[in-house]
RNA sequence: GCCGGAGUGGCGGAAUGGUAUACGCACACGACUCAAAAUCGUGCGGGGCAACCCAUAAGAGUUCGAGUCUCUUCUCCGGCACCA
């Protein structure tokens, strides 16, 4: 193929680049800024794809092309090793994962060194080399310290075949993927990351950044935030018991402390006997004492319910210890370990704990235990909830602080533990006083402790058990399958007070409310479309609080800003035709309203009169008779085209049938204005093009629900508001603002072998305790097989030696926790080991992490933009708040690629048989000319889906033919006529790869060859600037005709180009000469001439135009075009 | 349903509000050749002999001038979705 042998050449140039270590990337380079250009390291699958080629030869052409600019360009590359795959190999094909993924690490390397891409393979990365991942485990117990993770009670989807837990991706249609049946949900114990803390500044801090708008959009999507407000339902009828409470406060605490005298007042409220007791010592309480002076003073017996606040639930189990017997103990926030999460000595805490708890005795002194942690809290780890509850068999109920460990004035989440209140989430506080009825999730704690065994509070508790049962046992697809009906139960014998109205509503239980959004509970009205649905199903009772508002934002009738309303009460009128199913339609012709009659009521008339009169005046139908009106009033604005002013109308909606045809006479100025026609009632939706006509109508057909914004009625203090003004303020008023998130926190557990093993200990008295420094890496242990145990745990429970161990805390017989990692921790941090690769004191030492962070541009594919964009956006907060990174964000500027289809425009798939092999067509045409294709079929940075077209690839492989060829046209001779295109071609190839428009890039440097052969000549210098030019995008050949032509060093370390900008202009150039707007011809200027106007209205298709009009104005676009204008 | 993005020749696509269709592919014709391939040259949105007219999903608007800005509608792609 003409002169260019591309094996040859690449394998020569290959070897010697690695020879002389070309991409070797010094830390710092003196008089060079360094640029971080990141690209996703791949999965060890064992083959590169095309998309590999498109994610990491493209973005070379603008690491080479910053080296050239003179920047000391870090482009790192590494394998992100763990995962499922390997792990599905060793099964399937009895393989060990690691030999299996060393092998495919080894196989593609040779394959990615064949794209010419300048990567810097000193600093490799493999996450599944203990050097790596030793700071994996380290970096995940920094934040377990910092108290950011956490266990939880989580369903997983559970094979009952297999005995397996399956990843999401292993569940296909409900059914597991390998042997089909059916996959149920099992609540098992999974570590998780509170990735929900950093919410706010995951959203907030994205402002900031160099992002497309997309991906920002994306991520907040994914957030999901909405802005509403908690409020609290008391229960009664369940709760009218002759419980009495005895408050016991904390460490330095007092009964006037904290939230206590609230408690009480809130309780007393509910009708509870409260007594609360001023413990002696505070500050350095000693628990023995403590208890002496609460059996002294205080009441114990079967009816109390004792509340112990951090030390005061130390001090319960003492008393309980002692054989008092009580009916209820609720533990907040309560230490059993002894240790702090702030590192603080609390000496007389610790000395009681120490002491340990008779845990079987304890659990006899009392029908109930509640432990209820604060996820916020920043002194008692979460492990010591854990371990309380398990010992003593006792509900696990965390909640969330208004103050960190429980310590604000307000703690409802404690009241609600307390006292039967049910919190509920709403964004549209508006209809509050519409909230006929409660639901919550049947995971909801207070329908969990109602069906425990020792109460008796619900008269259909068989029921509600069935019910709460079967909803547990659906999957998560099951329960979300929207379009099925909605199921409940109600909680007989029980009520809740609706605090607006304080009327008693009915509670239910249903599951299409969620547990694990808001509070897993929601009031219910008659304006929300489910709500509604649901009460009509099951009979209960609705309540209409609102009467819609519409303001029209489109059309001529759009509300015109900052001019005044003019309110009026007008009628709205449904006409049914005498005999037919038809209604009468009127279409307002001069702003293309459409809808029927209506019109303002005048002094004295009522709706009915007025509609009567609007009826005949528009259409002339003189017998209409008032079938019904259709409920309440409906508001519009709209700015009205027949006075001329913003109008706010009142409209009363009726239904009216025609006794018969009879009609009086149309002025000619209305007939002018409407125009009436008759439409069958399937018509007529279609018709109307008003959001009020809309409304109304739909209370023609039937009692429809009306979910949208309003006007409030029978509201209290807040009737005739609208929506928007009520919701913050009936929200403060009964309840308090807050911000929900649809994210849910990180669960880092999996139940598979192939990852990272989570360096934890469990000791049965410790709880779970972190893994020492020294005693990492955990090192992941060879196992005989790979399935799972039987009994979801992960491979690794059955190697005894690694379960096994002493705890380092007590020295007891403690387990290794058996779960490892998710692989997207192993991901969200590699680059910032890229920084320091081989260091084996630290992850990366800040001083180095400072030359290459944070990422100056990071590009990647679409798939990442929520779950590893945002996973590493959290971790990197959260190491930089440990003070372990420099900088709150990882990535200045992110792209993300565009997608390689097949020639059939299909993803490219086996079994479709459209698969492009890269390796083929790198050993037919080239890996410069794969590369250069891909870079020229399309916009890089846009998210869109270009199919590999083989003929296109071929048309590359021609353009560097001939440049081959050209090379022998090249002499010292000058050649002035390509001075202006070289220069252009300078600037444009430049910009075009800094703005990631390669494609655009190559059809410039297509542009100048074609000039170039043109002239069948160029000169030295010129086409030595061509190459450089060149060389970014098709380094070997670049790099062959480079040396040919004599120099002695690499193409690649040449200075990129630079050009004139008084040369970008060619001697004269041709200008546009319009007539109103209309190209009609073209006229020959120099450039930066002045005398435009006066050439372009010389020229002949002007002139023959222009003869006899006259010249409005004249546009001058310099070095574009004239545009005369001219009257018609 | 909600949130994004996009609709330009036969195809991939180009176009700071300023000559729409650059560049490439495909196609057609021509040159070279005994012939073919390769290569080179010419043409290539539609209509019209032409002057010219019509075309950037459809419709309106702003402007001397709109693929580009505004509004409405349609279609396609991506993400989220019983989220209270």
């Amino acid at each position: 193929m003409g002169g260019y042998d591309h094996k040859k050449i690449e394998k020569k140039w290959q070897k010697k680049w690695e020879k002389d270590g070309l991409y070797k990337t010094p830390d710092t380079s003196k008089g060079k800024d360094n640029f971080h250009l990141l690209v996703e390291f791949p999965y060890p699958s064992g083959n590169l794809h095309v998309g590999h080629w498109y994610a990491f030869a493209v973005p070379d052409i603008l690491a080479r092309h910053l080296r050239m600019q003179g920047k000391n360009v870090l482009y790192p590359i590494g394998f992100d090793a763990f995962g499922l795959p390997a792990e599905n190999a060793a099964i399937k094909n009895k393989l060990n994962p690691r030999k299996w993924t060393l092998g495919n690490i080894e196989y593609m390397k040779k394959q990615i060194r064949s794209m010419g891409t300048s990567f810097d393979w000193s600093r490799e990365v493999v996450t599944c080399d203990p050097s790596y991942y030793k700071w994996t485990q380290w970096l995940f117990l920094q934040l377990f310290k910092a108290g950011l993770v956490y266990r939880k009670e989580t369903a997983v989807n559970w094979c009952p075949k297999d005995k397996t837990v399956l990843a999401n991706e292993q569940v296909v249609d409900g059914k597991c993927e390998r042997c089909d049946s059916e996959v149920v949900q099992k609540q098992m114990l999974q570590w998780n990351i509170k990735i929900t803390d950093y919410a706010e500044r995951l959203i907030g801090d994205l402002d900031a950044l160099d992002w497309p708008k997309e991906i920002k959009e994306s991520q907040k999507n994914w957030i999901g935030r909405s802005e509403g407000a908690e409020i609290d339902f008391p229960l009664t009828g369940a709760v009218k018991d002759d419980s009495r409470f005895l408050l016991l406060h904390g460490r330095e605490s007092s009964s006037e402390g904290e939230y206590q005298p609230w408690l009480k007042a809130e309780l007393e409220k509910r009708g509870y006997e409260v007594e609360v007791v001023d413990m002696p010592n505070p500050s350095e309480p000693d628990d023995e004492e403590q208890a002496d002076h609460v059996e002294k003073h205080c009441t114990l017996d079967e009816r109390t319910v004792v509340v112990g606040h951090s030390f005061g639930g130390v001090v319960a189990m003492r008393l309980l210890e002692r054989g008092n017997k009580v009916r209820r103990v609720v533990f907040v926030a309560t230490a059993v370990s002894g240790k702090f999460l702030d590192g603080k000595i609390r000496k007389s805490v610790t000395r009681a704990c120490k002491k340990g708890f008779d845990f079987e005795k304890i659990k006899k002194q009392a029908r109930t235990f509640m432990v209820v942690p604060d996820l916020t809290d920043k002194i008692i780890p979460i492990s010591d909830a854990e371990a309380l509850a398990k010992n003593l068999n006792a509900m696990y109920v965390p909640g969330k602080g208004n103050s960190p460990h429980f310590t604000g004035e307000k703690e409802p989440d404690v009241l609600m533990m307390c006292a039967p209140t049910i919190r509920v989430f709403t964004t549209r506080a508006d209809t509050l006083f519409g909230g006929t009825y409660l639901v919550l999730a049947p995971e909801h704690p207070w329908v969990t402790l109602a069906l425990d065994n020792k109460h008796n509070v619900l008269k259909n508790k068989e029921e509600v058990l069935t019910y709460v049962g079967k909803a547990k046992k659906k999957t998560e697809i099951e329960r979300q399958a929207v379009e099925k009906e909605k199921t409940g139960v109600e909680l007989k014998g029980v009520k809740a007070i609706n605090p607006a109205t304080g009327r008693e509503i009915p509670v239910w239980v249903a599951d299409f409310v969620l547990g694990h959004y808001g509070t897993g509970a929601v009031f219910a009205d008659a304006h929300d479309e489910r709500d509604f649905a649901f009460a009509k199903k099951y009979g209960i009772p609705l309540k209409e609080t609102l009467e819609p508002l519409v303001v029209r934002t489109s059309g001529a009738d759009t509300v015109r800003d900052g001019e005044p309303f003019m309110e009026r009460n007008s009628a709205m009128a449904f006409v049914q035709h005498w005999s037919e199913d038809k209604y009468l339609t009127v279409k307002y012709k001069p702003v293309d309203v459409r809808g029927c009659v209506s019109g303002g009521m005048h002094e004295g008339e009522d709706a009915v009169a007025a509609a009567k009169r609007e009826i005949a005046e528009e259409t002339g139908y003189a017998n209409a008779k008032l079938v019904r009106k259709l409920g309440g009033t409906i508001h519009s604005k709209y700015f009205s085209d027949n006075r001329k002013t913003n109008t706010f109308a009142h409209f009363t909606p009726m239904l009216f049938k025609l006794e018969d045809g009879t009609q009086v006479d149309v002025t000619p100025d209305e007939k002018s204005r409407h125009e009436v026609s008759w439409v069958s009632a399937n018509e007529m939706t279609a018709f109307i093009n008003h959001e009020d006509w809309r409304i109304a109508w739909t209370r023609v057909q039937s009692d429809a629900c009306y979910a949208g914004r309003g006007v409030l009625f029978d509201s209290g203090e807040f009737d005739g508001l609208t929506s928007d003004e009520a919701i913050p303020k009936v929200g403060a008023k009964f309840g308090r603002l807050v911000k929900q998130y649809h994210l849910r926190d990180w669960i880092v557990s999996r139940q598979r072998y192939w990852g990272v093993p989570i360096p934890i200990i469990h000791c049965p008295k410790c709880g779970p305790i972190a893994v020492s420094d020294k005693e990492l890496p955990v090192k992941l242990p060879e196992v005989k097989d790979y399935l799972p145990e039987g009994s979801g745990k992960s491979p690794l429970a059955k190697v005894k030696k690694f379960v096994q161990v002493k705890c380092p805390q007590c020295k007891g017989k403690a387990e290794r926790e058996t779960d490892t990692l998710d692989t997207f921790v192993d991901s969200s941090w590699y680059f910032l080991r890229y920084t320091d690769p081989k260091n084996s004191k630290q992850f990366a030492a800040g001083s180095k992490q400072k030359n290459w962070m944070p990422v100056d541009l990071y590009s990647g594919g679409a798939e990442h933009t929520t779950m590893h964009l945002l996973y590493s956006r959290f971790w990197h907060k959260a190491l930089f708040d440990l003070g372990l990174v420099g900088e709150p964000e990882p990535y200045t500027r992110r792209m993300n690629r565009s997608l390689i289809l097949g020639p059939d425009g299909q993803k490219m798939s086996k079994s479709r048989g459209n698969v492009i092999d890269p390796d083929e067509v790198v050993g037919r045409l080239g890996a410069d000319t794969v590369r250069m294709y891909l870079a020229f079929i399309g916009p890089y940075n846009e998210v869109s889906s270009f199919p590999w077209n083989p003929d296109g690839v071929v048309g590359v492989r021609r353009f560097l033919e001939r440049i081959a060829r050209f090379q022998e046209c090249v002499s010292d001779e000058d050649v002035p006529e390509l001075e202006g295109i070289l220069h252009r071609t300078i600037k444009k190839v430049g910009d075009d790869i800094r703005a990631l428009k390669f494609n655009t890039a190559i059809s410039q440097l297509m542009i100048f060859l074609n000039h170039a052969e043109k002239q069948r000549k160029a000169s030295r210098t010129q086409w030595d600037g061509f190459i450089r030019l060149l060389a970014p995008f098709a380094p070997f050949l670049s790099e062959e005709l480079w040396h040919d032509v004599g120099h002695k060093t690499s193409i690649h370390e040449a200075r990129w180009p630079s050009y004139d900008a008084a040369r970008l202009e060619e001697a004269s150039i041709t200008i546009a000469v319009q007539i109103n707007g209309k190209t009609r011809g073209q006229a020959s200027v120099a450039p930066g001439s002045d005398s435009m106007t006066h050439e372009a209205a010389a020229t002949k298709a002007v002139q023959d135009r222009l003869s006899g009009k006259k010249i409005v104005r004249t546009v001058v676009v310099p070095g574009r075009l004239v545009n005369f204008v001219v009257e018609e």
